[in-house]
DNA sequence: CCACGGATTGGCT
DNA sequence: GCCAATCCGTGGA
């Protein structure tokens, strides 16, 4: 099974595209995050483009910095920051180098090793139904379920560590796209992506 | 149910 | 010094 997925990890050209266009593409897919011999798995509900150059609430905006370098990458790559003095959220890189493009991962469906993401978030392996619901239910949950910090950014997607595999195909009629949530500046762009329904998007 | 504020580090003005 | 691509607990309706 586990075999199987690593073979079906997407290839470094499917990142290679503009952010708007890449984002929804993402929901559906399965992101894989290996913890030892473990694969914690969840299916991508949630995500907001980023572009740089025209988009103000980009980290990339007013260019190349120490801690947006990863985000000049060419796309298949993973970007890490840290935020509110607690909090790690992840983006996936993509189209070509230095466009300083990304995808922020809002939300994801926890699927396999529910119960190892519940011992990184909350301690315990047994959780409520509740507690399911708000365990990967935002950027910087998701990251603590799947115990991603600093030392994971910059991660090439096509390596073993963490990767995205093609998981189901979600119907054009499925896909909302709203307001991205939490910037004070481009607000008004269309650039969050989720999956009508879906219990585990951080937000209507 | 919703609104609000505190937590807490580090990046950039 | 200001404030952030967040989260959680509290308190009131």
């Amino acid at each position: 099974m586990h075999k199987n997925l690593t073979n079906k990890k997407l290839p470094k050209n499917f990142y290679q595209k503009d952010p708007v266009k890449l984002a929804p593409k993402l929901l559906g897919k399965i992101m894989v995050r290996k913890l030892g011999s473990k694969y914690l798995t969840g299916k991508i509900v949630e995500v907001e483009a980023y572009r740089g150059k025209d988009d103000q609430a980009a980290h990339t905006y007013s260019g190349k910095t120490k801690r947006n370098e990863v985000m000049f990458r060419e796309g298949g790559y993973l970007y890490v920051y840290f935020t509110y003095g607690m909090h790690f959220c992840s983006n996936i890189v993509c189209d070509k180098k230095d466009e300083g493009a990304a995808v922020l991962i809002r939300a994801i469906e926890p699927i396999e090793e529910i119960e190892t993401m519940a011992f990184n978030r909350y301690g315990k392996n047994i959780i409520s139904e509740k507690e399911k619901i708000n365990l990967t239910n935002g950027p910087a949950k998701l990251c603590e379920a799947l115990k991603i910090k600093r030392e994971e950014n910059g991660l090439d997607l096509t390596k073993e560590q963490i990767f995205l595999v093609e998981g189901e195909k979600i119907p054009k009629q499925e896909i909302v796209a709203t307001k991205r949530i939490g910037i004070k500046k481009s607000v008004e762009l269309p650039w969050r992506f989720y999956i009508k329904d879906n219990p585990y998007v951080s937000q209507k």
